[in-house]
DNA sequence: ATGGTTGGTAGCCAA
């Protein structure tokens, strides 16, 4: 099956681009991040049109994620990340999807910016990263496929930039950002992207500013983890680059796997 | 070092 992450910035935006993407890649589960509309105003019905059941987790003007599912969705299991009821973003979704003699447990996550760095948004990012590592060590213990995905705001290595150089002092490149995400690897995940392409230059994000993606100035920010469990169904991985060169496009493109049953 | 662009919203904020 395959499991695809993108963050669209914006679904009134990119509902056709959406629309189209999923018609060409067609994947079994979708996974959106910064929907920026409220669950009440998502456009649920094009995508059903498609044959997709919807479940969203949305708040006004920013944020907000959304899972696409061609199979029904047996449970949403979490909205919001749990560890802090002070924290009123919508940026973490979790959904149990039936597969072959199971389920395979899907987490769709926008990871905050975090910049500028030194601020009590980089704070955030980092009591993020924190509370997500907290409610990952739970869910490995139900020793299940767990496809762990979306957004991160997170280059992990020299080699996820094209200039590394220019994201010395970006909340997305610091040490402890660094630090925090191969805690969360370390667990026992496997960056499904990485594994299936070991080398270098390939990027997910290029910014609308500055021609960076004229100037192929990417970054690799979106990732797909997978526990031991779906790490052994893992066939190939992927992105949709050809996305980021479309008519009013994301700043990000799509990423996907595609595991065994 | 700086400035550059987009989306959502309604005056700038987030990215």
């Amino acid at each position: 099956m395959k499991i695809a992450t993108w963050n669209i910035n914006g679904v009134k935006a990119r509902i056709d681009s959406a629309l189209t993407w999923l018609q060409e890649a067609s994947p079994d589960v979708a996974c959106f991040q910064e929907i920026k509309s409220t669950t009440e105003a998502f456009p649920a019905g094009p995508f059903e049109e498609l044959g997709y059941n919807v479940a969203v987790h949305g708040q006004k003007g920013f944020n907000g994620v959304a899972v696409l599912s061609k199979r029904p969705i047996d449970e949403v299991a979490v909205k919001g990340l749990p560890g802090d009821d002070g924290d009123a973003h919508a940026r973490y979704i979790e959904v149990l999807v039936p597969r072959k003699d199971g389920v395979v447990r899907v987490g769709n996550l926008y990871l905050p910016n975090g910049n500028p760095i030194g601020t009590d948004k980089f704070a955030y990012k980092l009591a993020w990263m924190k509370r997500l590592e907290t409610h990952v060590r739970g869910l490995l213990e139900f020793e299940e496929p767990l496809v762990l995905l979306g957004d991160y705001n997170v280059i992990p290595e020299p080699a996820d930039a094209k200039n590394p150089a220019a994201w010395r002092e970006d909340a997305l490149f610091q040490p402890e950002t660094r630090g925090a995400f191969r805690a969360l690897v370390n667990l026992g995940l496997t960056d499904a992207v990485r594994a299936c392409h070991p080398g270098p230059g390939i990027y997910t994000f290029w910014d609308y500013q500055a021609g960076a993606w004229q100037k192929d100035h990417g970054i690799r920010i979106d990732h797909v983890l997978l526990s031991p469990q779906a790490a052994d169904r893992l066939q190939s991985a992927g992105i949709d680059k050809h996305t980021r060169a479309w008519e009013k496009p994301s700043d990000h493109v799509p990423v996907w796997v595609e595991l065994s049953e």
